[in-house]
DNA sequence: TTTTTTGAACTGACTGGTCAGTGCAAAAAC
DNA sequence: GTTTTTGCACTGACCAGTCAGTTCAAAAAA
């Protein structure tokens, strides 16, 4: 199927102009129009590709998500294959969260406005493809409780949340209100509170 | 006066209609009809109370933000109080925060939905607002490093950014995710966050 | 006391405009 | 010759904001 490849590019092109207008302006704000518009490709090109202007979004969260528990895994995995440790392993993922977000930072943004709103179409597309990006954050945790590197105490789910957060929300932030700094600067400050030298030692 | 009390019953309920309504479904989704059907009141009052849809919204992010602000530097103040160290008043305040999202969720989540959109009409009363949250922390950590409490290589921005977004996400996630723990299963995984005893001890 | 007036607060039907989604014939790409 | 894209007119639902009219409690007049 070489037509596939078209039809690829179409879709991507839909991807792209989407992305960015619905994280500007919100999912109901922003036209079907504008978004062939903006993808320079006719109206009915979208509703050729797309069943509905939600399952264009759908399959987008999808793909989405998709690159990013990819980036996240290849960077565990990457840090396991050098033989680090499995704290040197998360600190890699959080390298590897602000560097996804500062490639993609209209969809980070749009993933994060959608993803705690209840009664929506897509909540339960979001909720599946949420559990598999902290997952892979838990999996690295578990092993390190595992190896004694952390204290058993530990509460992976609540920790792998916390951490997810912490990323997702400093790298906005750092985008929004200090675009100035250095992706170096803001990882290194979370890393430091990672490795607990902020109020740490004890 | 009673009048300005009457006035102002109403526009506490037409918050608390808006609030729930464009946490659920986002500030576009949400009609005004349904806003002033939830509210109990005529549609001619919701333009009696605010001069328009952006306004009643951006009225509505002032008051909740000044609810936050209020809490955390009451948090902040009393630890201060009895003698505690800065680092129990940064506890303090995540406690703080958490008890604020548990009482206010919808809100919460509103004001993540909308804090890094660009091009919207609030978008400066929003930037205005979250600094006002963030300064109260940066307060706190400035202290801190002041009294040799934490180490003068932290970077204060960045980790009042990163230590607010814990928060935020945290406990939207465990609203959303996992409802079933509690308020101090939360707090005490991101007290552990903060005083290093994640991979600390370094 | 009783009646009348005032005005802030509120009401809800209505309007003008917008937008998701449709239908389809013709062109372009493959 | 099949798939994909285009262009564009059309529809029906929906919605922000308006406005002429209503309510009612408290002040003024009788």
């Amino acid at each position: 199927m070489e037509s596939s490849t078209r039809r690829q590019a179409t879709r991507q092109k839909l991807y792209e102009a989407a992305v960015t207008l619905i994280a500007e302006q919100g999912f109901s704000a922003t036209t079907v129009d504008e978004i062939a518009e903006r993808a320079g490709v006719a109206k009915g090109t979208v509703y050729y590709n797309f069943a509905s202007k939600s399952v264009l979004f759908e399959e987008l969260l999808r793909h989405g998500v998709g690159l990013l528990t990819a980036s996240l895994r290849e960077a565990s995995e990457k840090t396991a294959a050098s033989g680090g440790s499995k704290v040197d392993a998360l600190d890699a993922m959080i390298r590897a969260g602000l560097v996804f977000i500062d490639r993609y930072p209209a969809f980070t943004q749009l993933y994060v406005a959608e993803l705690w709103r209840t009664n929506r179409a897509w909540q339960s597309t979001l909720a599946v493809v949420r559990q598999e990006a902290v997952a892979v954050v838990e999996d690295v945790l578990r092993g390190a409780v595992e190896d004694g590197e952390l204290s058993e105490e530990i509460d992976i789910p609540l920790t792998a949340a916390a951490l997810v957060g912490m990323v997702l929300v400093a790298a906005l932030d750092w985008q929004a209100f200090q675009p100035e700094r250095s992706l170096d600067d803001v990882h290194s400050a979370l890393s430091r509170l990672l490795q607990g030298r902020v109020s740490g030692g004890r």
